[in-house]
RNA sequence: GGAGAGAUGUCCGAGCGGUUUAAGGAGCUGGUCUUGAAAACCAGUGACUCAGCAAUGAGCCGUGGGUUCGAAUCCCACUCUCUCCGCCA
């Protein structure tokens, strides 16, 4: 959410940023503004009358004990609370309408974004590796996984449905294999493991950014308000909902492996062989809470702690800055990660690590200060993935196939598989 | 799922419709005393939100409603915590 305060003062600006978004959100944001000079007329009429009030109330006791008529002031108080409930009622409608308008704009893209339309747009920062080369004719990696009997699509469509996967055998461990190499490497990198609940409620899925806008995307319990996570993000970020954190205690930083649910509406057809897009996937996600005076530098390094990994399993991958139409609808500044994947013979995306300034604190109520004295301001939330499991299994299947079908273990991974090769 | 108890300021804790602008402790800050410290004593200090240039005002006693001229206090719903029972990995 942003400030209301800020887009007030700072109309043009905000409108200017927003729009390279490639949606024009003029009109939302002038009804923002309307609706809060709205809400600050009537505050100031209304406490006016609570004031009076409060000080005809206060005189009543005196008043009482000298044997007056109260008849005639509590007529008065009377006319007065009738008002005041009327008020009440109308600003807390119009904070409601204020608030639903805040949530569907989306946050402001940094300046350093460049401005584009899709994902045509995005830029290129680095490389890493060049893309596999084979001198045979390299197999997808649903193939590969079928022929190995480590991947099982289909009865995974018995058992649930359509894009949901049972891993098998040594399928199965370097699924773990990979959690747990992720998860080494972060903690060792000054990242403090979590475990969270892969079930949140709709306060937490707000404060984050995925609801009101985006509930078709994510999966509800039926008997209760319960979402699946999408991410660990969700979790973890409202770890730290509505509480002041202390500044000397920034950054905190925190890893945290979760299963992530996705309703993949509106994405059917799309990528249906394989394991690149599930209704359930694994995921190992990086999350920071930060001074907003290094937010944009610790970006550049939680990205660069996603890399890691990636360069610790040998994977050639690219490093795309992404541009405004193309950023997610929380975020100010988005890489993503794009792993070279030989069956779609181009980068696919394996994590996207966002800095999403104050926009996720402030719906979330995370806050910090230093002394007891100061005002407490909003943290700056970033996260990113560390990296998304299955489609790691995707790219080591494809990026290290053999000419006779097995698949070479990457080095960092033999501690935890116990052996080199796939058969 | 059933029965009961509870949720108050940084912490403990009073509070049972109007002098509560949340008693009283503890803590914290400053001072007196002391060579210094502790103790004692004195004074100050109460999160957070909103409106306002400010003075100040409004709100906040788990959350949301309601009753009333007036609610921490009464009523309703919900959430969470604790104890016991049942079920259960």
């Amino acid at each position: 959410m942003l400030d209301i305060k800020f887009i007030r003062e700072n109309r043009d600006k905000v409108l200017e940023r927003l729009n390279a978004r490639n949606t024009d959100y003029t009109e939302l944001v002038d009804k923002a503004i309307e609706l809060d000079a709205k809400r600050r007329a009537i505050i100031i009429e209304n406490e006016e009358l609570k004031a009076k009030q409060n000080a005809v109330n206060k005189s009543i006791p005196a008043l009482k004990k000298e044997g007056k008529d109260l008849a005639p002031v509590f007529e008065e108080l009377k006319a007065i609370a009738n008002k005041i409930k009327e008020d009440d009622k109308l600003q807390s409608e119009v904070e409601a309408e204020l608030e639903a308008v805040l949530l569907s704009i989306p946050n402001i893209p940094d300046d350093s974004v460049p401005v584009g339309k899709d994902s045509e747009d995005n830029v290129e920062i680095r490389r890493f590796g060049k893309p596999t080369e084979f001198d045979f004719e390299p197999k997808p990696h649903w193939d590969i996984g079928k022929a190995l009997d480590i991947l099982d699509p289909e009865r995974a469509a018995k058992v649930s449905g359509a894009r949901f996967h049972f891993y098998k055998g040594l399928g199965a461990r370097l699924e773990r294999a990979l959690v747990n190499y992720f998860l080494d490497t972060h903690t060792a990198n000054g990242y403090t493991e979590v475990f969270p609940p892969f079930m949140v409620n709709r306060d937490s899925m707000r404060g984050t950014g995925q609801l009101p806008k985006f509930e078709e995307d994510a999966f509800r319990v039926a008997n209760n308000d319960f979402f699946l996570i999408p991410t660990a993000e969700v979790p973890v970020t409202n770890f730290h909902r509505n509480e002041i954190l202390k500044k000397s205690e920034l950054p905190i930083k925190y890893c945290a492996y979760s299963a992530c649910f996705r309703a993949e509406a509106g994405s059917a057809g799309r990528d249906q062989r394989g394991l690149i897009r599930q209704h359930q996937f694994n995921k190992v996600e990086l999350v920071k809470f930060c001074d907003p005076e290094n937010s944009f530098d610790e970006l550049e390094k939680l990205t660069n702690d996603a890399c890691r990994v990636l360069e610790g399993l040998g994977l050639p991958y690219r490093v795309m800055l992404l541009c405004t139409g193309d950023m997610g609808f929380s975020s100010a500044k988005t890489y993503d990660l794009e792993v070279w994947m030989p069956s779609y013979n181009r980068y696919v995306e394996i994590s996207s690590c966002s800095c999403f300034t104050d926009y996720q604190a402030r719906r979330a109520a995370i806050r910090f200060k230093g002394d007891a004295k100061d005002k407490a301001t909003y943290v700056h939330t970033l996260n990113g993935s560390g990296v998304a499991v299955g489609r790691a299994v995707a790219a080591i299947l494809e990026n290290y196939q053999n000419a006779d079908g097995s698949v070479t273990v990457p080095e960092v991974l033999r501690p935890y598989m116990g052996i080199d090769v796939i058969r």
